[in-house]
Order: structure tokens, then sequence, then C-alpha cells
DNA sequence: AATACGGGGAT
DNA sequence: ATCCCAGTATT
């Protein structure tokens, strides 16, 4: 962190604690202390908005209340009740984890973070997450808010260095805190200090805060100097992961047991597939196999896929 | 360090 | 049309 008066960062910090005290949007998961249900949620939330997350996260628990309930589930059902979601490996994963908890830590969610760590699906940040929201350690959580919010308010419009932030995360995180702190840093990124129009006239630590300066005179508008993404996003539709998306989707819709012949489903997930994307389609199933997203039974021209047991 | 992995909402 | 999102695993 840049040489930074004790005072700002107390003034930073008071100031944010306070403005999440009036201002914390009211979320499911912030009213359990079931490290389960934690941990759904922050499965659920990587790379997914909160909206998006709540209606399945609520029908996600009903369904599934317990580690043991969902380590002993078809795996069918837990694909099926994770759909809307996106990023259908971290429902496999979360199973796994679940599994992972009831075999080897007697149903428990490990308290250690190295632990967390070697969950499936569970990286330095939800490892993070969980010891803090979860186990009500006093950790810093660095995800794409706190790394937004952290950079502009200690560093400026750029943000901060790469190698810093555990550092400033660090530093930032106030005694006895860091619950709401978290909580806080995430809330303001979402809502206040947001990627593309942050609007510091409604934020708390504007007066502190080294980006508020640039961002009011152009009028909440982000500098361009952040610059284009490095290698250019590749078109969804008619992508790997779209292709991806509407085979596990439409074997979603079959009934249990049911399963799908190889014509078929290209036909379904391709409108103009031709007996020649064959090749192109095993290949496709096969990477969605190996997520354990599918399952394949048959040989070469009689091939039949379904959701897995 | 790059890339794959979903899909809907915001701009 | 592009960017973004409570990231992780693999290459």
């Amino acid at each position: 962190m840049p040489d930074l008066p004790t005072k700002t960062l107390t003034t930073v910090q008071d100031a944010l604690l306070a403005w999440f005290k009036e201002e914390s949007r009211a979320l499911p998961w912030r009213t359990t202390r079931d490290p389960y249900a934690i941990m759904v949620s922050e499965v659920m939330l990587q790379q997914t908005q909160v909206d998006r997350v709540i209606p399945v996260y609520l029908a996600f628990l009903k369904q599934f209340p317990t580690f043991h309930n969902l380590a002993d589930a078809p795996a069918a059902d837990v694909i099926r009740a994770w759909a809307g979601m996106g990023y259908n490996r971290r429902a496999m994963n979360l199973q796994r984890a679940a599994a992972q908890v009831t075999e080897l830590y007697e149903g428990v969610l490990p308290s250690d973070l190295k632990a967390l760590r070697g969950l499936p699906g569970v990286g330095e940040y939800t490892a993070a997450a969980l010891a803090c929201f979860a186990l009500g350690q006093e950790v810093a959580v660095i995800d794409t808010n706190v790394c937004r919010v952290l950079g502009r308010v200690f560093y400026g419009p750029e943000g901060a260095p790469e190698k810093e932030l555990a550092n400033v995360a660090a530093q930032a995180l106030p005694d006895g805190e860091a619950w709401s702190w978290n909580q806080a840093l995430m809330d303001l990124g979402a809502t206040v200090c947001t990627s593309r129009r942050p609007t510091c006239l409604l934020c708390p630590v504007r007066s502190d805060c080294q980006a508020a300066g640039a961002f009011l005179a152009t009028n909440g508008a982000v500098a361009e100097s952040r610059g284009p993404y490095k290698t250019k996003p590749e078109k969804f539709e008619g992508s790997s992961r779209y292709y991806r998306g509407r085979v596990v989707d439409h074997l979603r819709g079959l009934a249990v047991g049911e399963s799908c012949d190889l014509p078929t489903l290209g036909t379904v997930v391709k409108p103009d597939y031709i007996s020649g994307d064959q090749p192109w389609l095993l290949d496709l199933l096969q990477g969605l196999q190996r997520d354990g997203l599918i399952a394949m039974r048959g040989e070469g021209s009689i091939v039949t896929v379904t959701l897995p047991l």
C-alpha cells in the first residue's frame, strides 16, 4: 500500500462500515450461519451475479439441505437444479466437494484454509470467503469487487498493481470486522463503485478516494486508458460453450431414464446438423463427459446420451 | 500468462 | 456489439 496516513485508513474503514450498516443489500446467505448454505452461495456466486443466483440458491437448498443430501443425490438432479446458472462444472465440483466433506471431514466443513483450498471448485477467493463468512475467521477476501474498490480508493483510476493487492487487502482489514468489511467492499463494488460507471457522488469514501476526483471530473466515465481487452472475446453463439450449454439443457428436459441418440441430439442443438458433423458432436460430448456432465452408452452409431446417474 | 468454461444483463 | 460478473482448473 502506498504511504497512507493511518488516519485516512481509519476514516475509510469507519465510513464504509457505517454505510454498509445502512445500505447493505438483504441477501439470503447473509442471514444464515450454516456453512453448507454459505458454501452453496459462494460457489454459485463465482462469475454469476447476485440477482440470478438468489432464486436458484433458495430452491437448491430446499432440494439439497445438507452436505450429506447433496453428496448422495443423483448427479442428474444436481445438474437440473443448476439450470440457468451457467458454468455447469461448478455443480459437479460442488457435489464432489460435498462428498469430500462427508467422507473426509465427517460432514463438517474444515476450518483450515489449506483444507478448504483442497476442495474441488474452491480456489483462493472461495477458500477465504468460506473461512470468513462460514467460519468467522478474520481473513481478507479478494474478488473482482474488492480488487476494484481497494485499487481505486488507495491507488487511483487505474487500480492497484496486481502483486500488491493481497498486501493491501490484508492491511485494510479492520480489526474484528472482517465479515462486515468484506461484505461491505463487495456491496460497494456491486452497487456504487461499479466497473463501467462508478457513481462517486453516492460513495461514502469519495473524500478519501484516489480515483473519485478523476471520475467526477469526467462525469462518472471511466477513462479508456484501462484499455480494451488484450484478446477479443470470442462470440458466444456458435462457440463450443454455446453448444455445450445447449446439449446439457436438452438433456435436462428429458424424463428420468430417457436418453438421446446422436442424430437427434445433434439436430436439436444445431439446426443445420448433418451426419458429417458427428465427429464434431462426439468431440463436444467427450468434453462434457470428462467434466462429469453427461454419460454416454453404446458404441459407434448407436451411442446414446443422458445426464450422469 | 493464456485459455476454457455460460449465459444474461448493462451500456 | 462489447463488457461484465462474490472464479477455478488446466495448459
